[in-house]
DNA sequence: TTGCTCCTCACGTCACGTGAGGTGGC
DNA sequence: TTGCTCCTCACGTCACGTGAGGTGGC
């Protein structure tokens, strides 16, 4: 798109950029959860995209910060290239009024149960650093009743 | 403390009362996360206090919550056996002023260090939801653009 | 006495870590 | 040609899951 063509990147590189392994990358890629290479001659070197490094990155963020199971992770995934693939009949297609709707629901649909999902988290999370908090405020105090 | 004696419970009620498994339990002990309740007779069923309780809920809760590993959960359960040890010194000895302080900034410091990890946590959390609320929102006024 | 939960091995699994030994592009 | 990164096995590890076979308290 960009006149800058992004050059194809080799997985060192991809495990540096994303905060990861090698060995990391070519497990998901194992199991299913990154698509294979497609061309490389067996032995050769795997080459990955800009875009294949936002789609990891996504997985790794997303595996991190909800603690999901590759399992798991696997099934929201699907869900993204189904997503996906409406944006292309969306994009490429011409579908009419009623199925736009109806592209736009689905991707509400999975867009809520990530924030829900995210949610959840964060009031977990905040419930922890209140608990936190509190404490830290009942040291001060006696920080300030044992002062000189 | 109060009188209604807190019962001792067993393994199944426990994890269920955490929301973890036996096997979980069995294994923190193993690795030493967890004490060995004391005088148990060999094969004997294992007793658990309401503190006991506690400090296996909060294990869990920093684990999931932050992604520890158990080797550094026990680094952070061992500063809290610390704390606990200083909290004691606090009640039951007679610390003079400088030794209160010494204690308290001791205290001070290891809340310090728990609230950075859990913030760190927290923004990223922050950021993953900014960005799927953006996502939402674009998918509103697309919704609002085809609606009839 | 009958269930139920508990016990201890011990092997299985998930998500990678970590070499061993070898090939390929700047 | 020399390094460096890459490759594919394949065994190791961490944090448990999952029976197998047996004992113990309401």
């Amino acid at each position: 798109v960009s006149p800058a063509a992004a050059a194809a990147m080799r997985i060192g590189d991809v495990a540096r950029e994303v905060g990861t392994t090698t060995r990391t990358i070519r497990y998901y890629e194992e199991i299913g959860l990154l698509p294979e290479s497609d061309g490389r001659p067996a032995g050769g070197h795997r080459l990955y995209s800009e875009g294949d490094i936002e789609r990891l990155r996504e997985i790794v963020r997303l595996k991190e910060l909800l603690n999901l199971s590759l399992d798991e992770l696997k099934t929201l995934v699907e869900a993204e290239d189904a997503r996906a693939l409406l944006r292309r009949e969306w994009n490429e297609g011409e579908p009419d009024n009623d199925r736009r709707r109806t592209i736009l629901a689905e991707a509400a649909g999975h867009l809520d149960r990530q924030l829900g999902l995210v949610r959840a988290r964060r009031s977990e999370l905040d419930r922890l650093e209140q608990d936190l908090l509190a404490r830290r405020k009942r040291n001060r105090a006696l920080m300030r009743e044992f002062s000189a």
